[in-house]
DNA sequence: GTCTCGATGTATCGGACCGATACATCGCAC
DNA sequence: GTGCGATGTATCGGTCCGATACATCGAGAC
């Protein structure tokens, strides 16, 4: 999941890990908590051997200063290959039982931006299917072994399945206006119209201009 | 965390690794998926290393009722030691960060019939205040750098306030109940007991402790 | 009779991810 | 000039998961 989320981020823009855990908190805030460094680095190693991302150059080429002084340990900006942007469309594409549950769900959904319509309602069809499912068997155990359990226990179930019962709601809206051919509850420029034209960013308009 | 849902589980009766799988599932099903085999007899097996867990013959040599028709080999019976109810206890009244992200709340709160009162209070009001940072987290991401995201990350937040201001509305109720004394919403009928005797979970011994 | 099949049951392995920790630089308030 | 919080990179041990393997048992198929 982290590799998706990473390959995602670095699309938009290329970054040193510091800032990706910052964008990453804050577009999946509502899903996880901070992601851990120890997750981080190791995983930016790991698709860097990968070819999916490089190092890009903190300074510009000009060799005016070579700081041999206080051997600064620079920030290391990593940028997304060609390789990397198949990497992540092939991620992005392929649905298994991983990507329905709470985090995976969450992470192919905040590039779903990235994601073409069929893909997105495939997902969120799945997703239903599996909140459903989780939502039957809070209700069997409600009803069937109510009776083996306190009641703080039933009470987590009844707050857990209300909340599947809302999510479902939440999902059918989102199908629904995927079957339509509107973005998402409040409508988005520009990705309407066009034919299957995936990937195509969207309108982020922001430049991260690095000041060393 | 699944240390402490093992030690509260063999409170109530002794159990099979399987047997565990399936109570845990049906106990803790509102806030996480199955168990899985591979930290479920790792586990067990660091627990009774610790001399938390011991081992328990299959078959008594008192069939009270049941005999023996079926012998069944290799199944392993857990119970619980007397060392493992005292870590049960410290785990449950301890409360560090972990207490309050989802799982650990879960798991804490699936136990609050064997938690005295003050430690409920205590950690339902830590989860609280959890749930409003994060509510504010999102806040913050929806109104400063709303611009910044595509519409889907948005509604994903979104989705996600919803779901923060719900569970404070819901962790306000419950602790109004615990201050007043009551047991959880649904004051739950008479606890007329199950069809196994050794499932009787409810001696918390309350103190009454009650705060103006 | 036996044969397959699904539920029951125990177990291990590699990998993903986390929490704690360490260490270094920078800007700024005091 | 000094402390201090934000920025920044990095590793280590530990928890937990998903895939996999394997063995037994009851029941229905043939």
């Amino acid at each position: 999941m982290l590799e998706l989320a990473i390959l995602g981020l670095l699309q938009e823009s290329p970054m040193h890990g510091y800032e990706l855990r910052k964008e990453l908190t804050a577009k999946l805030g509502a899903i996880r908590a901070a992601i851990s460094y120890g997750s981080l680095y190791p995983t930016l190693r790991r698709l860097q051997a990968a070819g999916w991302i490089t190092e890009a150059a903190e300074t510009p080429a000009t060799a005016e200063e070579v700081p041999a002084l206080t051997s600064r340990r620079g920030r290391v900006v990593y940028k997304i290959t060609a390789e990397g942007k198949e990497r992540f469309a092939e991620l992005i594409a392929q649905a298994g039982p991983e990507t329905y549950d709470d985090t995976g769900f969450g992470v192919h959904f905040a590039f779903f931006a990235r994601t073409d319509q069929a893909t997105r309602l495939r997902i969120l069809e799945g997703r239903r299917r599996t909140i459903e499912e989780r939502r039957e068997g809070l209700r069997d155990v409600l009803g069937r072994a109510a009776e083996r359990l306190d009641a703080y226990t039933l009470e987590l179930q009844r707050h857990g399945l209300d909340a599947c019962e809302r999510e479902v709601r939440w999902l059918e809206e989102l199908i629904a206006n995927e079957r339509s051919g509107r973005a998402p509850t409040v409508p988005q420029p520009g990705t309407a119209g066009g034919r299957r034209d995936n990937n195509s960013p969207p309108p982020p308009g922001e430049s991260r201009t690095e000041r060393p």
